[in-house]
DNA sequence: CTGTTAGCGCGTTCAT
DNA sequence: ATGAACGCGCTAACAG
């Protein structure tokens, strides 16, 4: 009935030129051996004889197939398939962190399932569990802007998880040593003789930011300058209109200024336009610096000094991790720190 | 027995706290019911009492149980994937369109297999290999670059692709008019009186470089302007690098040149740069234009003049093509072209 | 070395 | 309105 079956579709397949998939049985069929077999030769499994070895080979070339990914996640539960949530795959910085993961697990021999959380915590929520739905065998989740405890949960779920840029107990960690880069930034600054620094930092709920908080704080206290909170902006939107509006804000309260901490780019550069209205001279009168070293951090003028870190690098990083952790039972939670490298521009020499 | 599993399994999890998948058959044993009943409340088919429709509902809520993808998958022959592949994730141009076409296709209950071609045809033709033996529902191809034959036949064995920034005889497409977007550029050059305009174009295999330059040809021609083949170049590389030696190269050999159209704003920003080496003012001496009005497009100095395409309409829009597709077998063919809008700024007044 | 028998978790006939 | 049986395409466990 079954080979009937198949020997039907085979032939309808050929009238209609419309190739139904090519099936494991298919494959059986025309090479005179159980569809078992095919699966060894397949999967390498198991000692074959060359001579069905080589037949077998011969048909699956000849008939072109490709066994189906989903019949065979059914059987495995494995899918070859990793989720990446990030907050906004517009945004270039996590463009290029897809970019490595997306390198890597080609590499690897997964494919990558794309998850935009658009900056909202229950969509992040949300698209944990579609994935697990889906069977995904693991997933990098980006800047996650989840409560902890509600993290820990869905992260439970999950064979395997990286997390790029937030801590949390018990899990693999792949993050850029923020504080410590704010407090490169720091130090450069008051090197180059800036008295009053003040920071524009970003989201209270963005790990990244608190951390730059963090650094740039103990970074302050250590060099012996007193915190004064009318130093501090936090920015509405952590764009150039953010960056824009806190930066007049500061510098038209505070015209002593002479030294302003971006969360990032983007608001460095509002930064920058905001000097420019107020007839304040960039390195001159202020010195300014963004983070993350986007490609505007070299094309503004003046040109940005910032912070640099191998997106790329931490993406394919946080999914090798990842594939470890699926592979070596042991590996389960180690924790990565890339360390950002100071970029010194005109904006602050 | 099979229900023996099914306890068995039942109990394990709970004593273990690690859930295995609940399965169909978990919440049908716990209501009661059999499985194609639980099936039906899940699918909204068929009629069911209301009283078991609950009581399936509830068990379903305690459980938490959710429908496996791939199971599904395999009975339904749709995985309510749908594969994007770009050459570039990291080019915030793609990025964009991946953006677009996440945010309908999340909306539609869809998800997306991430893929960059990196500018490889070898590399796209395996993807769209490997997306097929995934049994994704159907294909967004941007900016193929295939060779006709090639595309043709590896499209035919999707249920549906749709094609961004590529024609193909039989196939959706959604594309933007770079011809008449250069040719936009070419009458507003001539309008503000230059005489000598050169173009940078990019790559000869880029599908939107041809188009471009096809604008730029007829426009000149129907201007009434004889074409000087010395007043081309092609950039070897589209980025500013690029686009830096071949302003150079076109501006040292041809000082007469008072207007630059090039291939993208990386291509412009690297002609700025040459100019000012060169000594030369824009948009004094010579106007500059890019195209996609990308962020940096505001940000250099002068800012530039270039053309505005909707890249998240564009992504979305094809997604959503390729869902009617899916849907209707009628909707089969359809051709979608965006206008791209003159954004004027200081390098081309 | 190879074939048989059983599922993986679900939807889809058919009965009832 | 509900249930039983079968199949999707593949791998796994056990024979032989």
């Amino acid at each position: 009935m079954s080979d009937n079956g198949g020997f039907i579709r085979l032939l309808f397949r050929y009238e209609t030129r419309m190739s139904l998939h090519v099936t494991i049985a298919d494959v059986a069929r025309e090479a005179g051996v159980s569809r078992q077999t095919v699966s060894r030769v397949l999967n390498n499994k198991g000692e074959i004889s060359n001579l069905t070895l080589h037949r077998v080979q011969q048909v699956i070339e000849r008939l072109d197939y490709r066994p189906s990914s989903i019949a065979r996640g059914l059987a495995t539960r494995q899918t070859r398939t990793i989720g990446l949530i990030v907050p906004d795959i517009a945004n270039p910085y996590f463009a290029d962190i897809g970019r490595g993961a997306d390198d890597a697990a080609h590499e690897a021999g997964y494919s990558l399932l794309l998850c935009n959380a658009v900056e909202d915590p229950d969509r992040e929520a949300e698209l944990l569990r579609t994935l697990e739905q889906r069977a995904v065998d693991g997933v990098v989740l980006c800047s996650s802007r989840l409560p902890e405890p509600i993290l820990t949960d869905l992260v439970k779920r999950h064979a395997a998880v990286v997390l790029i840029n937030r801590v949390l107990a018990g899990s693999s960690v792949i993050c850029v040593d923020d504080a410590r880069g704010a407090a490169m930034v720091v130090q450069h600054l008051l090197g180059s003789g800036r008295r009053r620094i003040g920071l524009l930092a970003g989201s209270q709920i963005s790990h990244s930011s608190r951390e730059r908080t963090r650094g740039f704080i103990e970074a302050m206290t250590a060099a012996g300058k007193e915190l004064d909170p009318a130093l501090t902006r936090r920015c509405d939107s952590q764009d150039m209109d953010g960056g824009y509006h806190a930066g007049l804000s500061l510098l038209t309260a505070r015209p002593d200024v002479d030294g302003v901490i971006c969360y990032n780019d983007l608001v460095a550069t509002g930064v920058l336009r905001a000097c420019a209205e107020l007839g304040r001279r960039v390195p001159d009168d202020v010195a300014v610096t963004g983070a993350d070293d986007t490609l505007l951090a070299s094309l503004v003028t003046p040109a940005l000094t910032t912070l640099r870190s191998d997106r790329q690098a931490i993406g394919a990083t946080a999914l090798r991790t990842l594939l470890d952790q699926l592979h070596d039972a042991q590996g389960a939670c180690n924790t990565l720190v890339f360390q950002p490298e100071l970029i010194v521009r005109a904006s602050a020499p």
